[in-house]
DNA sequence: CCTAGTGTTATATTTTACTATTACACTATA
DNA sequence: TATAGTGTAATAGTAAAATATAACACTAGG
């Protein structure tokens, strides 16, 4: 797995295992693979991986059972909720960014509008 | 100065000055504070900021005159290119991400209309 | 020439994330 | 009941960022 090296990897594989439940690459209720797996797959400790799933646990978005595994939580309201909230957290953060650089509301939704047009195509 | 713990310090220092150039708070062939200066303004050690600074001399938007202090290029060109490789790289970022939740071109566009739109109020 | 202010660099120390390794607690099942 | 697989936690070590502190190199101005 890829590795931002300004981000803290646990933070990055929490991220990328919340992506996995929103999309449904997890399903709720599924087992995930084991910590040991996890950390394999990642290619990261299961300290580190553990460390992320501790925050899933505690936000209630994965749940922990001792001998068992972990699991995806069954309530599919806290995961629509999870998905509302990155979504906003996205949203506020590149806001923020653009309107620091001084571009107006129009300007940024125009950006976006622009950068998606042109996506993937030489300038 | 507000520091993201997530986030290494010199970057985030970096990311400010870049913003202050861009948003013409500090203008083109302007005297930047000392290093000494810039250190406590953000709070921060000398070496951190110097990081920071060597990055943006290295990149050209920074003019260091040893003994006489930091300056801004005064090749404009250099900062309107800085500009829009920022917001390009926000837009690139939050794109992939809202993409990787299964947010269709479409959703996406309409996700930041209705941001915009919404901002600031309850919802 | 001297001094104050500037950028630059170096050393040692602290902090934190991460790793490697081991051990422990629990569950299911053969 | 023994064993393999699971989560959990502790220990020790490594690496990188950040800090505190000091020194060095240069410039401008008195």
């Amino acid at each position: 797995m890829y590795f931002d090296d300004k981000i803290p990897i646990y933070y990055q594989i929490k991220n990328h295992i919340y992506h996995e439940i929103i999309t449904g690459a997890l399903q709720p209720g599924e087992k995930l693979p084991s910590v040991r797996q996890l950390a394999v797959d990642v290619t990261a400790n299961v300290n580190t991986v553990q460390r992320a799933l501790s925050e899933m646990i505690a936000a209630g978005i994965i749940e922990s059972k001792r001998g068992r595994g972990n699991f995806v939580t069954m309530e599919t309201t806290k995961i629509t909720d999870l998905k509302t909230q990155l979504v906003t957290t996205q949203l506020a953060h590149v806001y923020q960014q653009l309107h620091a650089l001084n571009l107006s509301d129009e300007e940024i939704l125009a950006s976006v509008q622009h950068y998606i047009e042109r996506k993937g195509q030489a300038k």
